[in-house]
DNA sequence: CAAGAAAAAGTTGTATACGATCTATCTGCG
DNA sequence: CGCAGATAGATCGTATACAACTTTTTCTTG
């Protein structure tokens, strides 16, 4: 036991914001609930998470309350916690704060930012592309999400990132839900364009950062109608003029708790009396 | 059992973004960290917190958890909670997102803001005034802090207000850590004038938040030699110049759980053999 | 007497148990 | 046949118990 004089070097300091606890069980439901599969609505059983992951409800628990405080998760006392379905006017609440935020981040990465960060960031659009390129719209949404995180990570500022996670974290799931389905929301050059104005001292970078976040909330099929819940593709019917890649609906991912999506919460207060007899 | 038909009417809705469970707890906590009774450092020990409030570990963690989050208590893995120490680079962060986001929030306030909404808000800086004549500076902190709350509450972005509620936690530290002990660090009319900015549709009214927030950045006396846990006030020698109030350190609060303020957890790896044989 | 190892005490991390609350199903009455 | 009332099942909220880790104290030895 005393073998282990190690333990100091590692700086405790590591830990991002806040407890950041439960890495790998936080990572793989957020990372569901982004993809949707784990659709809006569903049902997040203390119980069942827990034998899934092999772990007690605890450790269940602290996952959800932190994925509520991100908005990705709702908590309602007493009744459990479900998927979010953000409404519209959480997405545009969603995107007025990321442009607050990143105005200020890109503002920082202006005097900040160093050649070797630049250079990471130029790398990470590679990878960007070649999803893009796939055509893998779920991996994009990943991607482009770590791209401002990146950004907002060099720029210095660890309040302003910690906050953007969240946000980010938000606005994945919001971006999952109301994406016009054939395309994608994020328009392909823009962050290298941020990037190149940020390289250059261009003094313009934080507006332009201001008008690729108002661009990529237009892209977005922001109406009541489209009320959550109702996932979009079965609108618009089969992937009209998507390649492949939109209607794999794959299930590979053999952890994910079952999809207990009844008509969603809001509206089922006395719900439709399905009396069936049985004798 | 039945005769609670009620529950309906009580929207579940009403929480602001995360949990706010254990409404109590916290708030006592919070307010004990901010008003200095807790001072940066201070070992909070689970245990002896469930004593004090009657309750379980259980509910304790869950407070540590959110404060922590929001940066007034810092958790060390396997060590336990203490009261955050914020560095300077950590206030000139929170202050730098704080003027992003309030920026946003004034430029919104500009468009929504109901005579309604600053009716209430003029009345909150009557208050606010009626502490700076009583230099009740504990009293100051937390009224300034609420101002910028209702703002954002009322100027209609939740999430922006969200944000800002953590941000004000952490501010409310900050200030109480590095403020000038003699003077009061919320220069006197400001409010007002942003207040009146508003009314009057001034478009430079985020602007004048944005100045706001730096002279109260600018009015702190961040320097690293102001080493957070050392009390400020023990350098600067009994209240100097500050008439009564300042020196109140009254304890009417009967339920801080004990100052375990040992040297700063930081420095004291090793710390001094204080080896005191007993027989 | 000092320095280090071993033991003890204290505290956190996690699981589990129990009561409270909610949802759903079933029964009886209009 | 439809709806109010009661019962059963499931799930959450909280406290508590136990294991792991950290810190302190005590004991041993050069």
């Amino acid at each position: 036991m005393i073998a282990k004089s190690r333990k100091r070097t590692a700086r405790p300091a590591a830990e991002p914001i806040a407890v950041r606890a439960q890495g790998a069980i936080y990572e793989r439901i957020w990372t569901s609930i982004v993809d949707h599969s784990l659709p809006p609505g569903t049902k997040l059983t203390e119980d069942r998470l827990g034998e899934i992951f092999g772990v007690g409800r605890t450790r269940i628990r602290q996952v959800l309350f932190q994925l509520a405080h991100e908005g990705v998760v709702r908590l309602e006392p007493n009744r459990g916690a479900f998927v979010a379905q953000p409404t519209v006017r959480d997405a545009r609440e969603v995107f007025e704060a990321r442009r607050a935020i990143e105005w200020a981040v890109v503002a920082r990465a202006l005097h900040m930012l160093a050649p070797a960060g630049i250079k990471r960031l130029r790398e990470h659009l590679r990878r960007e592309q070649t999803a893009r390129d796939a055509n893998d719209r779920r991996a994009l949404i990943k991607l482009s999400g770590e791209f401002h995180l990146m950004l907002a990570d060099a720029s210095g500022n660890q309040v302003l990132s910690g906050i953007l996670r969240e946000l980010v974290s938000r606005a994945s799931l919001i971006i999952a839900l109301y994406e016009y389905p054939g395309a994608h929301s994020c328009p392909p050059d823009e962050h290298n364009a941020i990037l190149d104005a940020i390289e250059k001292r261009n003094a313009h970078a934080p507006d332009l950062m201001r008008q690729h976040l108002e661009h990529v909330e237009r892209s977005l099929i922001l109406r009541e109608g489209n009320a959550p819940g109702v996932d979009l593709k079965s609108i618009f019917g089969e992937e009209a003029a998507a390649p492949a890649g939109t209607g794999e609906q794959h299930a590979d991912q053999g952890d994910q708790p079952e999809h207990h999506t009844r008509n969603d919460p809001k509206n089922r207060r006395r719900s439709v009396k399905r009396r069936r007899a049985r004798n």
